[in-house]
DNA sequence: ATGGGTATGTGAATTTTATAACGATACTTC
DNA sequence: GAAGTATCGTTATAAAATTCACATACCCAT
């Protein structure tokens, strides 16, 4: 099999051009070339053919992309052609917004279980679920197997259930606490800094000042 | 002046490191070395040097980086030395979250004004805020003035409330909502799409059961 | 004072990623 | 059905980011 390394980045866009693309298959456009995909996310179009050739032909010359195809193409790339349960560890207002965030359902992806340790948020209502002391994460995962956790607890806490999750064969955790977490190799970790996109922001005004643009 | 572009990629992580060099000093630790930054956040320590080398020499060689010291460079370099004051625009869950998102004010965020425009949640109480509803957007700023704004509406409100902002002063946005905005060469946009992460992780697993690792 | 040990700062080499250019191919029009 | 136009797929070029390697500088012990 041919073995292709493909730029994280590629599927950060990838990411981003299927989101697209199901908005423009939502208002029945069918046809698509990767100039209007490029304008409409914000990248260039030979971006949009390089990335989409790491995967494959999708397009017709002289034509474009059919905005469905493409579409499911993109969904299955992405592993998106099935449904990804996720348990969410935090009951805190970050993990409650995590439970009722529609771009999860809409992305095939299941809320299937919340977890907390404080005893005043067990029990508690969430949508459908009922939030579960993290003591009991072995025996829900027993029922359900989970092989993406999402951890939305404060950076204290974030480790220990790191490695409570791993234990109990999680895959793959998003991790919302603004710190590295230490997992083994074939784990896959990836954060989610809530800050990090803001500093930015202060840090590019703060640079633009300094310019007197 | 020596204009010198700095990759994005360098804030980035350099927003981690500020935040990592934060925790160190919390713990009492005074000096650290690129290597202890570097296994820190998991990132290589030339990697470290030659971040901190866009913004001057910061370091003691052959002894490292007083954590204090580095930990203000940092925050003065993103532009954190002063404090931000931030209007909220979606009062949903995620505006919830985020309005009450300790993250924020940990690190020189103030969340000024919160603002929807459904009528059930304006007058609802977030914290010490109240939310307020978007016509009155351009007479709060009036008050006080916000140079950052945060978009947590639906896809169909986001560009609408990206123009309202624009028009009123608003400088740079953060936007949760998943696309592109469009806006004035002259205002900074950087997107968080919470699902993206999500599906580089089940990419990285389908890739992996593709390759029977 | 002096020499050994250590970690920085930085220019060069390497790798990775993005842009540009262009040949190939399919529709459209006359 | 041939010419023209549009857009893909791919190769070549350029740019950017990362890693490497080492001279430099500082601390500390003697």
């Amino acid at each position: 099999m041919k073995t292709l390394r493909v730029p994280e980045a590629t599927v950060t866009r990838l990411s981003i051009y299927s989101r697209f693309l199901e908005r423009l298959d939502r208002n029945g456009i069918t046809t698509v070339s990767s100039g209007e995909i490029a304008e409409g996310v914000g990248v260039s179009p030979a971006q949009v053919r390089k990335d989409l050739a790491y995967f494959g032909e999708f397009g017709t010359r002289g034509v474009g992309y059919n905005v469905k195809d493409l579409m499911k193409y993109t969904l299955k790339i992405l592993g998106l052609d099935q449904t990804w349960s996720l348990a969410i560890i935090g009951a805190g207002n970050l993990g409650f917004a995590l439970c009722t965030y529609y771009g999860f359902n809409v992305r095939g992806f299941y809320v299937a279980a919340v977890f907390d340790i404080d005893p005043t948020k067990i029990g508690k209502r969430i949508g459908k679920l009922e939030v579960q002391p993290l003591d009991s994460f072995p025996e829900v995962t027993g029922h359900e197997h989970i092989r993406i956790g999402v951890i939305a607890v404060p950076i204290r806490g974030a480790q220990e259930v790191a490695d409570l999750l791993i234990k109990n064969g999680v895959e793959a955790i998003l991790n919302f606490a603004p710190m590295a977490l230490n997992v083994p190799d074939h784990s896959e970790v990836r954060n989610v800094d809530l800050s990090v996109k803001l500093e930015i922001l202060t840090f590019n005004l703060g640079f633009r000042a300094a310019q007197n643009l």
